[in-house]
DNA sequence: TCATTTATGTACCGTACCGTACATTACAGT
DNA sequence: ACTGTAATGTACGGTACGGTACATAAATGA
């Protein structure tokens, strides 16, 4: 982001927005699949239409579009922690719900790779793992520990965060991990149907202990 | 690793393999650092010394390089694995104890650095993908699940390391995913312990539920 | 000691890349 | 319709990269 970044001062018209619009969205696409160094503008370009120049008076550089497009999809990709809870049912089977949405969530293709280049590209751009882990996970934290002291009388918010943030790492258990890194041998759904079921168990086990 | 890849065919003279071994040495350095794509053969030969004839001669080209250095890297990171555990004293002091280990090689930043390569590679790569988790975290499971089973009349092989896959992911939580992402806040020592707390707490609370 | 193989150094090729300069077109306000 | 400004297209500069060709030096085996 080095001279010209002009994401909000500047109006554009709507020649200018629309194209705005299209480098953005191949961006994304192409930035996701490849990744930050095998991606060049030329490819952006050849996919969203329009010139280098367009790229450079709006973006400023290729490390500002990056930015940018990064940005903008933390705040796309975690759409479904905000969508609020399922709120029938005993807590047990609310949970397993909430776990069932939260892995459809990570294993959802842009959130998959969205992962994987921040992991990447983070070390030299911390802001955009900053923005990933507050919108993301920090938001299912905040989301799930809220119910929790909802239904569990004496549960402090700190404890309520920490487990919280306990349930949601070890439900995933290493499948993430193997995904991310694209082993050839993945974990069953069998498996990750068990690991729930822990998870749960183990969630629902802390709570009776508090109460 | 295109045409020639010298690993074990030709028996090199000592020079050859004075020079393999610090065009290892100084892959491994800058590919952990600095990442494949930005990462040049020029670099790597300014620092081992010699020059791209010995490079292609003994690799191929860089992607064989890049293979070998990784997979000599995986085995070499996870050597503390195999050390074996402690093995006296309560089941519950131990698996701290354990723990603790654990996070500590983790945390490494060797491992840290060959995780985040093999995360951003793996998937145009499987074979290193393979061998990071077979060589680490399988190889951490099955060292544990024997203890587990030890200790535990009555526990399956496959509850084992279903258990102790989920012990070893649980235990770090998000840290770890915060430390490779390089977020700007990361998890205290206190958050950590609890963690370590709360984990063992509930590996003994399955083996108590299974004797 | 001499011939053959193996390792090394130098110089280079073609390519792909990011970023810029500048001419050109579409738009907005009057 | 006219004029200044913003958006766009083209063409290019400078550079760094992966990979190769070929000459040279070292080592090996007899």
């Amino acid at each position: 982001m080095s001279k010209a970044d002009n994401s909000e001062d500047t109006p554009l018209t709507n020649r200018g927005s629309a194209r705005r619009a299209a480098v953005l969205k191949a961006s994304a696409e192409l930035f996701l699949e490849q990744g930050y160094e095998r991606t060049s503008l030329a490819q952006i370009i050849e996919r969203a239409g329009g010139s280098k120049s367009t790229l450079y008076a709006q973006f400023g550089d290729k490390a500002g579009l990056f930015n940018t497009v990064v940005i903008e999809l933390c705040q796309a990709a975690f759409g479904p922690l905000s969508k609020g809870f399922p709120d029938k049912g005993a807590p047990e089977d609310l949970l397993k719900e909430i776990a069932r949405r939260f892995l459809d969530m990570l294993w959802g293709e842009d959130v998959l790779a969205l992962s994987r280049i921040v992991y990447t590209e983070g070390g030299r751009n911390p802001e955009i793992a900053d923005v990933f882990f507050d919108q993301g996970y920090e938001e299912g934290y905040a989301q799930l520990s809220g119910y929790l002291r909802a239904v569990t009388p004496g549960l402090t918010q700190y404890r309520a965060l920490t487990l919280a943030r306990m349930f949601l790492t070890m439900l995933p258990g290493d499948a993430y991990d193997r995904l991310l890194a694209g082993t050839t041998t993945q974990r069953t759904k069998a498996e990750l149907n068990e690991q729930i079921e822990i998870s749960v168990d183990w969630l629902m086990w802390q709570l009776k202990k508090t109460a």
